[in-house]
RNA sequence: AGGUCCGUAGCUCAAUUGGCUAGAGCACCGGACUCCAAAUCCGGCGGUUGCGGGUUCGAGUCCUGCCGGACCUGCCA
C-alpha cells in the first residue's frame, strides 16, 4: 500500500535548538517510516522576518545541517529549498485570488505579528496562502501542526474546498497531524524557547557553553539558602531532568525528593543536567561536523530534493492551469 | 505625484520651545546577596540626534536638499 504523503516546512531560522528538536524535529524524524515525508526549507516565508537577506544563505545552510545530524534521511525523505520550486508562487498567487482578505485578516498569528509592531505588508497577510500553496501543491493529505499552525491549516482546508468547489476536484484536504510536542521552556525558565530571548541552547552548543548556560539557568525563587527545600515540580530545571535524564539512567525520583527535602544543591543538580545534555549531544556534534566539512554533500541532497519536488510540482500545476483553462507553463 | 506628520542609545520615550557635558526606563555587562539562578540594592557600558548644506555667539530644536517611514488625496496600468 502506497503511504500517505505529508508536508510540513521550517523557516531557515539557522542553527536550531532544543525547542525546535523537542517540539517539531523530533516528531519529523519519526514520521518518515510511516509517511512519504517532504520537508521543506522555506525560505520565501523567511522574508517576512527579515529585509536583510545577507544570512538567508548561511542560516539555510546551517539548519540544513541541523535536520541531517538530528535524522532526517534524504534517502527516505524529499528534502528541498522552497524557492528553487517556482511553482509555489504560481499556485501562492493563483489561490490569492479565491482567498477573502476576512478570511487573512481574523488569523490569529497574523494579529499577534501586528501587535508586536511587525510591518504590515502584502506578504505577511498572505503568509497563510503561501503555506496553503506549499501543502497543496505535493497533495499532503496530513500536516504535522503544532497547537499554533492549526487556525492556518483550517484556513488551507477552506481554500481547498473552495478551489475544488470553482475549478474541479484537485486537490485533497489535508488534515492535522497532531503531535504532542514537548514544550521546553527557555534558560529563563519564563518564555519558550527562542533565539530572539536569547534563553535558547542550540544542538550543535558547545560542552563548555552548554555548562555555562545550564549553570545560569533560572530555579525554583522560593530556594534561597541551601538548606530551603526546593519545588522540583514547578522548578525548569528538574523538567529538563524529566526530559533528558531518563535515557542516561538518572534517578528522576531521587533528584525530586533530595530537592524537596533541601539535600540537593540547585548547583549540583545543575552541574548534572549539563553533563546529561553534553553526552545527549554528543552524536549530534560529531554528525554536525561531518556535514559541515562535506558542502558538496549539502548541494547534492538540495539537488536531489529539488529534482523529486519539482516534479511533482509541475504535475500539480499543469493539472491547476487545465482545470482552470489557462495555458500550460510547460510549452 | 501632491498634502500633513515623523526620524534622538539595541527597544520605548525625554530634553524648560534656540542655551550648561543630550537624559530616563527596559535590555545588556559587572559587583553585593544566594549553594546557583531570580528578585532587590549598588556600579558600568551604550549617541556623528537619518544624511548633507545653511542661519546664528550658540541648532536635537529654525530654514533647505536628499534618504527613510506613517496617514490622506490623486495619477498610471
Amino acid at each position: 500500500m502506497k503511504k500517505e504523503r505529508i508536508l510540513s516546512g521550517m523557516r531557515p531560522s539557522g542553527k536550531l535548538h532544543l525547542g525546535n528538536y523537542l517540539g517539531a524535529l523530533s516528531d519529523w524524524v519519526k514520521q518518515q517510516e510511516k509517511y512519504e515525508c517532504f520537508f521543506m526549507i522555506a525560505d520565501w516565508h523567511a522574508l517576512t522576518d527579515r529585509t536583510d537577506t545577507r544570512q538567508i544563505h548561511q542560516d539555510t545552510q546551517d539548519m540544513l545541517i541541523d535536520w541531517l545530524a538530528a535524522g532526517l534521511s534524504p534517502q527516505e525523505s524529499t528534502l528541498f529549498l522552497q524557492s528553487q520550486i517556482p511553482e509555489h508562487a504560481e499556485l501562492h498567487l493563483i489561490l490569492s485570488m479565491i482567498t477573502p482578505v476576512s478570511w487573512l485578516e481574523r488569523c490569529p498569528t497574523y494579529k499577534e505579528k501586528l501587535e508586536i509592531g511587525q510591518e504590515n505588508n502584502y506578504g505577511l497577510l498572505g503568509y497563510p496562502v503561501l503555506q496553503t500553496a506549499d501543502i497543496l501543491m505535493y497533495k499532503a493529505s496530513k500536516v504535522p501542526v503544532g497547537e499554533d499552525q492549526l487556525p492556518h491549516l483550517e484556513l488551507s482546508r477552506e481554500i481547498a474546498r473552495r478551489f475544488n468547489y470553482l475549478y474541479g476536484n484537485i486537490f485533497p484536504e489535508p488534515e492535522p497531524l497532531r503531535y504532542d510536542a514537548v514544550k521546553v521552556l527557555g534558560l529563563d525558565g519564563k518564555k519558550k524557547m527562542s533565539k530572539s530571548y536569547s534563553n535558547e541552547i542550540a544542538l550543535s552548543e558547545e560542552p563548555r557553553l552548554i555548562e555555562k548556560k545550564v549553570l545560569g539557568m533560572f530555579t525554583d525563587p522560593r530556594k534561597i539558602y541551601l538548606k530551603d527545600p526546593g519545588h522540583p515540580e514547578e522548578c525548569n530545571v528538574y523538567s529538563y531532568h524529566r526530559i533528558f535524564g531518563p535515557s542516561w539512567g538518572k534517578d528522576l525520583d531521587g533528584i525530586f525528593q533530595d530537592c524537596r527535602e533541601g539535600r540537593l544543591p540547585c548547583t549540583r543538580c545543575k552541574k548534572d543536567l549539563a553533563q546529561v545534555l553534553i553526552k545527549a549531544l554528543a552524536p549530534f556534534r560529531e554528525r554536525r561536523k561531518e556535514l559541515e566539512a562535506n558542502p558538496s554533500e549539502l548541494e547534492k541532497i538540495l539537488a536531489e530534493g529539488k529534482k523529486a519536488a519539482s516534479e511533482v510540482a509541475r504535475a500539480t500545476s499543469d493539472e491547476v492551469r487545465k482545470a482552470m483553462h489557462i495555458s500550460s507553463a510547460q510549452g
